[in-house]
DNA sequence: CAAGTGATTAGC
DNA sequence: CTAATCACTTGC
C-alpha cells in the first residue's frame, strides 16, 4: 500500500529516516513497468539547525526552495558533476527537513536496472545514492515530484524491529563542524547493499 | 588513492 | 563575472 501524506508529515525526522528502512521505492518505467527497491540506508537532514543541510539557516535558493515543500515531496540535486541523488522531504511547509536515500535493495524488474547500470555485480546495482537514481532513471526532472503522485512512489513492503537497524555518522559531510558526527544515518544490519566505504 | 565532471554558490 | 566547492563513483 502507498505510503499516505501522514506518514511524511510528522515531527519527528530521525524517527521517519528510521521508519522508511524497509519501504518500497517504486519508479514505473514509460512502459508501465515496476522498477522497485526496498530501502536500506537513510540519512537525515534536519534543515536550518543542521550544518550538513543545504537549507542551514534556512538558506532559501533555487536549489533548497524544494525542501522547503510539504513532507512528501522529492528533492532531486546533482553533485559532483555526474550524479542524482534523491532526497525525500518531510515535515510541515516552510521546515526544510530531508532524508537521503542512500541505497535500497533490488526487487522488481532488476534486468531493467542492470541494462541501465551495465555490467556489473547486482549488489553494485543500487548500493549507493548515485548508484540508485541511475538504475532508477531519477534525474532533475523528478525534482519536486510529489510521493502520492504516479511518477514516483513509496508503499508498505517490510517491518524491522529496532533491533535489525543500526545508525551511524553520515558520509561525506565532515564540513560540518559538531554535526558530522551526530549518528543521524540509519542502515539494516548485515544488508548486502547497504553503502560501502 | 586520485581523477573526473558541471551545477551551484558566494563573493567580488 | 569568477573561482571554489561538492550529501559520489570508478578504476588505477
Amino acid at each position: 500500500m502507498k505510503l499516505k501524506r501522514e506518514f511524511f508529515l510528522r515531527e519527528d525526522t530521525l524517527q521517519i529516516a528510521r521508519d522508511l528502512l524497509g519501504k518500497l521505492l517504486v519508479v514505473p518505467t514509460a512502459r508501465g513497468e515496476r522498477v522497485s527497491g526496498m530501502i536500506v540506508e537513510t540519512e537525515a537532514y534536519l534543515g536550518a539547525i543542521d550544518k550538513a543541510a543545504h537549507s542551514y539557516g534556512n538558506r532559501r535558493t533555487k536549489r533548497t526552495e524544494t525542501m522547503f515543500s510539504i513532507g512528501g515531496t522529492a528533492y532531486i540535486f546533482f553533485i559532483y558533476g555526474m550524479y542524482y541523488q534523491f532526497n525525500i522531504v518531510v515535515g510541515a511547509i516552510d521546515t526544510p527537513h530531508a532524508i537521503l536515500i542512500r541505497a535500497v535493495e533490488p526487487v522488481e524488474n532488476i534486468d531493467i536496472m542492470r541494462e541501465r547500470r551495465g555490467v556489473m555485480p547486482d549488489k553494485n546495482l543500487t548500493s549507493g545514492p548515485g548508484k540508485l537514481c541511475l538504475a532508477f532513471g531519477i534525474d532533475k526532472g523528478f525534482d519536486k515530484e510529489d510521493l502520492l503522485g504516479d511518477k514516483v512512489w513509496l508503499e508498505d513492503y517490510k517491518n524491522f524491529s529496532v533491533d535489525e537497524t543500526t545508525s551511524g555518522k553520515r558520509i561525506g559531510i565532515d564540513y560540518a563542524e559538531e554535526f558530522a558526527a551526530k549518528p543521524w544515518r540509519f542502515w539494516l544490519k548485515n544488508n548486502l547493499y547497504v553503502s560501502k566505504r
